[in-house]
DNA sequence: CTCGGAATAGTTTTT
DNA sequence: CTATTCCGAG
């Protein structure tokens, strides 16, 4: 590719390494642009270059160029790449940032218009649903046959959509408690204005509302983004997609990059229909596709490719790659979950004694209940790992108290903090108390806590309830003074210790209050950097994430969801099986359209994996308690016969795992009664398994090698519940329980982990 | 108000 | 199976 470039002092290094498509999407710069960009194949090069071009021939300040992404990652990392080409200027990169924090923005200058003061407040579902859970039982529905949760679904789907409470129509209406669909949202929207606070849909939707109706507000932003970029534009939503079209339509330089086949969040609003209607869009757009992978071997991206050809409706790339060599995708057939587990946990034990690096080994599961399984045997054989995803730092009580006391500082008027710490540390103040107030805030129209001010000055309380309100109220209007005078920080420790919070976890003899204190020690912490408290309230609802930078060497564990735009050297795809991968939710319902994403899932699966890929399914596996056979994924069966390796090995040999199905123990048996027609439908994963896998191999099929742990299996005596005991992993800790020889231990700084007796010592 | 047992509901996840 | 939520008794 560097042959192609006729050299030039005025063409910068970074431009001249891109290859011909890329640098033909960095230089042009006018107009529509569509960037097909497949897995792997630079496109964060490519739209960095194009920042970086866009800003270095002056064509913009980089003030005036609006680009988009989805996470705060993408934003990060693509604000440290511009920086890279470009320096400092990138500091005034204000519009580079998520859809929501880009909106949040915009909106907090234009609040007025819809109702709101500038400085609102940004609620999490936590806070949705409690506040729909309000709104249901107020108005007499029945919580149970109608819950807050469904509510909370159907409005944030309207909202995806652009619908406002006025536009939607009778079926989508009809959709809650037969026809109060527009009731409740309307409801719902009022009680946010009073509270002065927006949802993450009402970012957008707002936004999008002011735009559509004040065309000042519109030509200013017209005016000000001379370009408009957009990552991963396969994910955007309705709401998304017409605030980019009202912001791009009149320069018309737009620039989306998005690949099809990576489109996986439908689900959540996503419309990769936005991604095959651009060209309709914007007419005479031009079309680039970048199709070179930097990422992996060509048999990997053979395997990919014939996967994703069974899908119909794709805009269609070819990925190639000059590099060569590599293995065949395996495809390996266990008898059940536990054998799953063991032989990954024996695969990564090799590669680690090869001197391949843990961090770059990958397990991408389809749900997240399939991370137990290697959970429990890694902790067994000791092999350092990380599950990336689940609990968030901030979804921890002790955090959300914490923020909570906060907000109500921040503003007064958020109802909804002041009333998860109304009672938080316990202060007596209990149901009845809590009625007394939301019933005169109704009647007064006052936010919660001012109407509570009140109510203690009156004798509607008991005189002990009035006097811990009355001490309550002086404290925030205390720490609310203090808030001008001190730093976040220091003002959320004098919160801690003056409300009882501190002592209330001391007083806490539970194993899990120490964690808690550390936890809010490590948030004081965080909170070092930022300058106000609205800054980091506002840092905390919109860049929830916390990657915490871990340099230890260990192995990822993490749904493909989470893993789309990441790569790993080895990964591993266990579960590959009708019922989980697809999930049988895809197959029960949302038809082809649902089956295709999740092979689209399957293909960011595979396309991690920069040298080795191993695909795996279970025969058996539990589910929800459920003993589960299944047979294998049809996306086994529809990978490109030739770029695969079968090497099915079972515990017992093959002999076992066939006399099993064959005679005595077929589990499939029960189907073969229940629907005859379905034994025979295994599938060409199944026949395959069966062509070539032991048949023709029996001489690979080996034992599994068990572990010390597994022959330990006589339980000790000396470990009784309460004793301290020493592991050499994770440190001391206390026995909570056993279980034969596996006992559950609270490790002192690793948490709560279940190991083997073996493996402890008595401290 | 607090505790404990029963009932229940369980893809994927960001903001 | 298991984490969470709900409800009733004390």
């Amino acid at each position: 590719m560097s042959s192609e470039v006729v050299p030039d002092q005025n063409v910068p290094p970074w431009l001249a390494r891109l290859n011909a498509p890329q640098r033909e999407a960095v230089l042009a710069t006018e107009g529509p642009v569509l960037m097909l960009a497949g897995a792997g194949t630079g496109k964060t090069a490519a739209l960095t270059a194009r920042l970086a071009w866009l800003v270095g021939t002056r064509r913009a300040w980089p003030s005036e160029i609006l680009c988009v992404t989805f996470t705060n990652k993408a934003a990060r990392e693509m604000r440290h790449r511009v920086g890279a080409l470009i320096g400092d200027a990138v500091e005034g990169m204000p519009w580079l940032g998520t859809f929501h924090s880009i909106c949040a923005r915009m909106l907090r200058r234009h609040a007025e218009v819809v109702g709101l003061q500038p400085n609102f407040t940004i609620i999490d579902t936590d806070d949705q649903l409690r506040l729909l859970k309000q709104l249901i039982v107020e108005h007499g529905v029945d919580e149970k046959r109608w819950p807050a949760r469904q509510l909370a679904g159907l409005i944030d789907r309207w909202k995806n959509r652009g619908l406002n409470p006025d536009q939607l129509d009778a079926l989508e209406n009809e959709a809650w408690v037969n026809g109060k669909g527009t009731q409740f949202y309307t409801l719902y929207q009022a009680r946010l204005r009073t509270l002065n606070a927006c949802d993450f849909g009402d970012l957008l939707l707002h936004m999008l509302n002011i735009l559509r109706t004040h065309r000042d507000v519109l030509e200013q932003y017209q005016r000000r983004f001379k370009y408009v970029m957009v990552d991963e534009y396969q994910d955007t939503n309705a709401v998304q997609y017409l605030w980019l079209r009202l912001l791009a339509q009149e320069r018309r330089n737009i620039c989306v990059v998005g690949d099809d086949d990576q489109s996986i969040y439908s689900w959540r609003g996503a419309e990769v229909a936005n991604i095959l209607r651009f060209e309709k869009d914007f007419p005479g757009a031009t079309v680039i596709r970048l199709e070179q992978n930097y990422r992996s071997t060509p048999e990997i991206l053979a395997a990919a490719s014939g996967l994703i050809a069974a899908n119909s409706e794709r805009l269609g790339k070819t990925l190639w790659t000059e590099a060569g060599g590599g293995d065949k995708v395996r495809v390996i057939g266990v008898w059940d979950a536990a054998e799953e587990a063991r032989r990954v946990g024996e695969e990564i034990e090799r590669l680690e004694r090869e001197g391949a690096p843990l961090n770059k080994v990958a397990i991408l599961v389809r749900a997240q209940y399939q991370t137990r399984e290697f959970e429990d045997r890694f902790v067994q054989i000791g092999l350092n790992y990380r599950i990336v995803g689940g609990f968030r730092f901030y979804d921890r009580a002790e955090i959300r108290d914490a923020l909570a006391y906060l907000r109500v500082i921040a503003q007064p008027s958020d109802d909804l903090a002041f009333e998860r710490i109304h009672n938080q540390p316990k202060r007596g103040i209990g149901a009845k108390t809590l009625e007394k107030m939301h019933s005169h805030a109704r009647a007064t129209g006052l936010p919660l806590a001012a109407a509570t001010l009140q109510l203690a000055d009156s004798d509607e309380l008991p005189a002990r309830a009035a006097g811990t309100i009355a001490g309550m109220m002086r404290d925030f209007l205390r720490w609310r003074e203090m808030a001008e005078a001190v730093t976040p920080s220091e003002l959320l420790r004098v919160v801690l210790d003056q409300s009882g919070y501190d002592t209330m976890l001391k007083a806490d003899k539970s194993v899990e209050s120490g964690q808690r204190a550390e936890n809010l020690t490590e948030l004081a912490r965080a909170m070092e950097e930022y300058e106000t408290l609205g800054d980091f309230l506002e840092h905390v609802s919109l860049v929830m994430d916390n990657d915490k930078a871990d340099d230890t060497e260990k192995v990822t564990i993490m749904t493909i969801h989470a893993a789309k735009g990441l790569e790993f050297d080895n990964v591993f795809l266990p579960g590959w099986e009708e019922g989980v991968f697809p999930s049988q939710r895809a197959l029960d319902e949302g038809g082809l359209a649902s089956l295709e994403e999740e092979r689209r899932l399957a293909y960011v699966a595979i396309t991690r994996a920069r040298r080795r890929c191993t695909i795996m399914h279970a025969a058996n596996r539990r589910i929800y308690g459920q003993w589960t056979s299944s047979i294998p994924s049809r996306f086994v069966g529809e990978l490109p016969a030739a770029h695969v390796a079968v090497e099915t090995t079972m515990t017992g040999g093959a002999s076992l795992w066939r006399a099993n199905w064959t005679e005595t123990e077929d589990p499939f048996a029960h189907l073969a009664n229940a629907a005859p027609d379905r034994a025979q439908q295994r599938g060409p994963g199944w026949q395959r398994a069966l062509a070539t896998g032991y048949e023709t191999a029996p001489t690979r099929v080996r034992e599994a090698t068990r572990s010390a742990a597994s022959f330990a299996a006589k339980p000790r005596t000396d470990m009784a519940v309460g004793a301290r005991v020493f592991h050499d992993k994770f440190g001391y800790g206390a026995v909570l329980s056993q279980d034969g020889n596996k006992l559950e231990i609270e490790f002192e700084t690793s948490g709560r982990k279940r190991v083997i007796d073996s493996f402890l010592k008595l401290a």
